[in-house]
DNA sequence: GTCACTCTATACGCACCCGTATGGACGAGG
DNA sequence: CCTCGTCCATACGGGTGCGTATAGAGTGAC
């Protein structure tokens, strides 16, 4: 058994990197061998071609992106509001996780296998906060309501580049959660 | 004064269709004259190159995504909540308006000029929202983040695939703005 | 009919990228 | 020391796209 130097997960690490950066398009085969230092010789005895690489790197996004961060949010304890902006907090924390996220939401929207990874992956972030508006909220369409609210402003922030005076863009966001957590 | 057959408004009107369809990466100039029916010869008679094609592009969205907008909107009357619900409606009436406007957002992720117009737009969409909001809404904090959950939602509703149950998209969109507009 | 103007076709050089083929390099196990 | 497994470098053919150069077509003005 010879040692591994540029394993498969570095080719996934840098296709993600590529992907936050520039989308789908910037994942090319021989950049990321460039920015890995090699050439793309040793690319093709991992994987097949380069939709392979996009599915691996799909797989782990889901995996790093949803489960994980769901996880973690309910590990910690607290009441519904705590996990609530536990949850907020924890998906913005890693700007490079972020900025995949956001590049994927927009990939999904002319690549139908990526629209299908996105649905399963939204629904089951819109499930937990359903569980966590429920716990004090009795209405189950405000419960909705407020589920979209929460979750399009999470998404769509990241999409509009407006200034709102003296307010920081996170004053705001923070001003408009807790409007949403209001009884 | 010969005629004009395929005049510099087509060129960017199959742009903003690729755009749409694909991102800027989709523009490709050969692409579009295959599109246009033609070859690439004329383009580089009317625009100095790819870039200056580009530019083009985002001043006619800004044109007609966001001045013709508001101005519409107010031109027809109504109190501030109607104005409101017609601002949303009409925003998402044109499909391909709405697709470039979403790509014109993503592509501002990575092109820091992009970015700048986007500002510009998204500024005067937020600055139009805050008068209306703030003519039956007294607080000032409570007006801005009603914007911005407002906003957030119009746009990061296009970039999330959740189901609803029995509800439909639109149905749990308009039950929040419902909410939005509450006293 | 001629001219001027507005495109349009075609061909070229360059660069980038994909996927394949092939011959190694390099270290662990025997 | 030799072999095997794991990569890596290099070269190739084919495809696509950009921007340039150049010759020409089609139409209105005169």
């Amino acid at each position: 058994m010879a040692p591994i130097r540029t394993p498969r997960s570095s080719w996934i690490d840098e296709g993600l990197r590529a992907l936050a950066g520039g989308g789908p398009d910037a994942v090319r085969i021989e950049a990321l061998a460039r920015a890995l230092g090699v050439t793309k010789g040793g690319f093709y005895w991992h994987f097949d071609d380069r939709g392979a690489l996009l599915d691996e790197m799909l797989d782990t996004w889901e995996r790093v992106s949803i489960d994980e961060v769901i996880d973690r949010v309910e590990g910690e304890g607290g009441d519904a509001r705590a996990r609530l902006r536990r949850l907020f907090a924890l998906a913005s924390s890693t700007p490079e996780l972020l900025r995949v996220d956001l590049a994927v939401r927009d990939w999904a929207r002319r690549e139908p296998t990526v629209a299908r990874r996105l649905r399963r992956g939204d629904n089951r972030r819109m499930e937990y906060m359903r569980s966590l508006f429920g716990a004090f909220c009795p209405d189950e369409d405000d419960v909705e309501a407020r589920c979209m609210l929460a979750f399009s402003m999470f998404v769509g922030s990241h999409f509009m580049v407006a200034d709102h005076g003296a307010r920081s863009r996170a004053d705001v966001v923070a001003l408009a959660l807790r409007r949403l957590e209001a009884e």
